[in-house]
DNA sequence: GCCCAGGTGGGTA
DNA sequence: TACCCACATGGG
């Protein structure tokens, strides 16, 4: 791309965060009291509502079960069954085993520690434990270690399709790149940014919103369900 | 009853 | 590499 295209898409960046910072305001992400706490509810949350992911965190509270050491200790089935409101809980039960493990073998169960580790070192050790993909990967870098790795989910994914920078089917890197080589590697700013892009997509094309906000507020549908025209060319 | 929500792993062509 | 499917609850 040529350096003005790359301008345009630092300035279409800059301007979507302005607006969806704007409109929906800070979204404190990630709600959790510890490291691993947050590492837990990334995993948990995946494909499910987060409604559904809190009550299971309250389940693993309640049991003292919160923990790296509680975790690797606890029966796989009664783990399973502590988890069970956030949905697919066998087999998330079986990667939080999995994630328990590695934080055991590998840091001791030392967070802190883990933070000194650099990002790029740290993301294929991750990939490489059952249960976590680049998303959950990134999860754990930006919002439990504080490391400036931008987020990509489905709806991130549909927002720069939509604004026309990526193909439809962009691998995960080239989504990641528009945003980790035109921003700032401020990890607050990431965090906030793909909280409100969540955020957005909850208001956005929604079958009860025939006339969608979100669509209204970037100039674009960012979920794609809509047809709003052309606007994205 | 249907659709979807802050995805990932494993199998097949 | 690119699909396809299993994994499963709870709210609208």
């Amino acid at each position: 791309m040529s350096e003005r295209g790359e301008t345009r898409v630092k300035q279409t960046l800059l301007d979507i965060y302005d607006r969806l910072l704007g409109r929906y305001g800070r979204q404190h992400w990630w709600p959790a009291e510890t490291r691993f706490e947050m590492m837990v509810g990334a995993v948990l949350t995946q494909a499910a509502a987060w409604t559904n992911v809190e009550r299971a965190i309250d389940n693993l509270k309640a049991a003292a079960a919160l923990s790296p050491d509680a975790i690797r200790r606890i029966p796989q089935d009664d783990l399973a069954q502590l988890v069970y409101p956030a949905g697919y809980y066998n087999a998330k039960a079986r990667k939080l085993k999995a994630l328990a493990t590695y934080l055991g073998e590998s840091f001791g169960d030392d967070l802190d520690a883990m933070t000194q580790v650099e990002p790029g070192l740290l993301r294929p050790r991750l990939l490489a434990v059952h249960g976590i993909g680049e998303e959950t990967a990134d999860d754990i870098l930006l919002y439990a270690l504080g490391k400036p790795v931008f987020v990509i989910d489905a709806f991130t994914r549909r927002l720069l399709n939509r604004l026309g920078l990526v193909p439809d089917r962009g691998p995960y890197s080239a989504i990641q790149g528009y945003f980790m080589d035109d921003l700032a590697p401020d990890p607050e700013m990431y965090g906030e940014y793909h909280a409100l892009i969540v955020r957005h997509a909850k208001v956005a094309c929604r079958k009860s919103r025939p006339v969608c906000e979100g669509c209204v507020l970037l100039d674009i549908c960012p979920t794609g369900k809509v047809n709003m025209g052309e606007s994205e060319d």
